[in-house]
DNA sequence: TCTGCAAATTGACAATGTCAATATTTGCTT
DNA sequence: AAGCAAATATTGACATTGTCAATTTGCAGA
């Protein structure tokens, strides 16, 4: 018998509930509220047991924002199998790391600490390069006439979505609406950088 | 007489060499080596000397930020000057954005971490909004027959850039050149951005 | 001159990540 | 079933860091 109800002296699956409790402050506390030893704490056992399960706290925060990799990914797909194709499935993209970063700013801010990350974690970099792959994809897919580069097109996208993002949840930028054309402003900014794919109409 | 060097036991001008040694020790050792006590000890003073000019480790990554936003916004003043109006302008906007970052990747990270700088600091927000309306201006002074509001221009150029720089210094993105035009990666992703402007020549 | 204020030092504390030593449990081997 | 090794958890410790309180030092003005 341990202190917090925990009937055996060992946890059983210690690695989920510390990650689950880690999720929980992240979301609550950010990241500078994500200790170790918060994490241990909430998951009821001392504050030197998770190194058993993850390394130290760079290996736990590599392990969340991977998971959150695959959250955003799995939605991308969602949302972009909804979508027809064409620009619609870039927005759709778009609204899927846009709607997961609204959600969860503290999870998003993560993803993008790599001073806190482990870049040479292989887990990570792949997350992050598959859902950057499908951007690519999609943009290659399109069979539009482009004027420049496809990666010309995925990164200016993926940091268009980037830069907004953290604007937003820096508060600098608040919801809004393109005043000329009444689109959301994501969407404005969006169809304003594939304007070159598709000029309008005069 | 006291330990290093310094003659008197009033420094004199600390808080200019704090500031100094704060700004050397950003960039050799990034933001988690920029601890108060290392810059103390850089100065030449005790570990606890910088209460008096700095009131925390916060107020002095403001300052060091503020400062950082006004040498951009010099950069880019001149560099606009040099370009002739239009399209040239917002580019020599971006490239000042860009050259320093790269010049100083560790004065640029300091600038978006929101959440070591004081949100209410009125220099501070007085920096960054003053460079922020720098672009805002060209852009209502360009003239052109612009397809979506001016902000959905300002924001879009703005998070471009900054997503761009982002994954530039996280090392997920290496300068390259626009496989179709032989651009330069970042002008071509502005070229693509500002397409809704002037339309390509079919 | 001397007196008060500004500036610097010293010493302390709490929070945190991490490690070593120890204790407890589980499960495998015989 | 018994015993043992590996896995897991606890306890205690330490270094680093930001910060504060108490004290010391020196400068400038009355």
């Amino acid at each position: 018998m341990t202190k917090r109800g925990r009937a055996t002296y060992h946890h059983g699956d210690l690695r989920q509930a510390l990650f689950t409790s880690a999720v929980a402050l992240l979301d609550s506390a950010g990241i500078a509220g994500l200790t170790i030893r918060a994490v241990a704490h909430a998951a009821g056992v001392s504050h030197a047991a998770p190194v058993n399960h993850f390394a130290d706290r760079r290996a736990l925060l590599t392990a969340l924002a991977t998971d959150f990799f695959g959250d955003i990914q799995t939605l991308a797909v969602e949302k972009m199998a909804d979508a027809p194709a064409g620009e619609a499935r870039l927005v759709a993209f778009a609204e899927a790391m846009i709607d997961y970063a609204l959600a969860h700013p503290n999870r998003f801010r993560l993803l993008w600490r790599r001073d806190l990350l482990d870049d040479a974690d292989t887990g990570l970099n792949t997350a992050m390069d598959s859902l950057y792959d499908r951007l690519l994809v999609e943009l290659q897919a399109g069979g539009w006439p482009l004027r420049f580069d496809v990666e010309t097109y995925a990164i200016g996208l993926w940091s268009l979505v980037h830069g907004y993002l953290s604007m937003r949840l820096d508060g600098n930028l608040v919801a809004a609406h393109d005043a000329r054309t009444g689109e959301p402003r994501h969407r404005a900014i969006i169809a304003a950088f594939l304007a070159s794919v598709a000029p309008p109409p005069t």
